[in-house]
DNA sequence: CGCCATTGCTTGAAGCGTCAAGTGAATGAT
DNA sequence: ATCATTCACTTGACGCTTCAAGCAATGGCG
């Protein structure tokens, strides 16, 4: 613990970062109820569907797909145990690498995932997108990336130009 | 589930949904990893006693805390029970309401939140407060009282001006 | 005063995530 | 060829959070 001299807050930094813990506690609540409540899933559950709708073959080696859904191996795999038992995936090992197991999207899962992402993308428009207005949206994203560098300065993230292609269906 | 028209993020705002569900997903994480490995507090039990510590008598009931720590009064409950196994917090009945439980920060719990508070400041400044200029950490925090208020339409956010007091030793 | 709804908090069970250990396949060294 | 090591993933146990009751004190009302 760093004892030498504590560089407290200034009242501004302060302001900024009250608010700021607040949303990042709230929101993923918010969230994750509205995804349970309309489809009985959780945020990282509908990150993994997605993840595997987009995918070629509807296929992912269980690692991507962990990396994709921010998360770890194991919780990837406690949650693909689920979603398995209930027909949304199923496992095959991988040909080609024995250890590597592939998660494939069932078509049940599919449909799960199409009927859940209007509502969350609604969600997320409410919440999130639609109270901003385009230069906040825009200010947001390079703010995260900032903060996600701070955190994992090894890691150059995807699209962190300013420009961005056309429209797309995924909600990732 | 919202049958009629889903309006789908365009581009930019899918870069910045993603941007920004990365970095609620991981920040969190961070900051308790930090104050786990530090301090074996996580950050809802530091929130508990740091807000304890600023109150008058270093007394507040349930209820209040509860709110002042984004939490659930069950949630609040449980860790209170913990932390005053640890002899950080004790419960008093509340004199003039029977049915409140005070919680008190003991010179214990004091000495703890002393001890933790640096390093978690510090990863607080190196993760989200250094990264970003004055400007950015501005915009952060309108960007996050929007946000809120989308979430809690009621509920009129406190420090909602741009002026701010001096600086402060707190850290909630 | 006696009744009952409400308030404030606590509790127990169930679900989810993390951590550490384990399994089996691939790789590399000898 | 053999054995140790690494890799990719799985598993089980434990801890924390949530949810649904539960309990006691209180306030309102006739």
């Amino acid at each position: 613990m760093d004892r030498d001299e504590p560089r407290w807050l200034t009242a501004p930094e302060l302001e900024a970062w009250k608010a700021f813990s607040a949303m990042i506690i709230k929101l993923p609540a918010a969230l994750d109820a509205q995804l349970r409540a309309d489809a009985g899933l959780n945020q990282f559950e509908y990150l993994v569907l997605a993840g595997l709708s987009d995918a070629p073959e509807r296929t992912l080696r269980m690692s991507d797909l962990a990396v994709l859904a921010n998360g770890s191996l194991s919780r990837l795999s406690h949650v693909v145990k689920r979603l398995e038992a209930q027909g949304y995936v199923r496992r095959e090992r991988c040909p080609g690498d024995g250890r590597a197991t592939n998660a494939v999207l069932t078509e049940e899962g599919f449909r799960k995932l199409a009927s859940s992402a209007p509502g969350h993308v609604e969600q997320v428009r409410s919440l999130v997108v639609d109270p901003l207005d385009p230069e906040q949206l825009d200010q947001l994203r390079r703010i995260c990336l900032q903060v996600l560098q701070a955190m994992d300065p090894g890691l150059s993230w995807p699209a962190c130009g300013p420009e961005a292609a056309g429209a797309t269906e995924d909600v990732g």
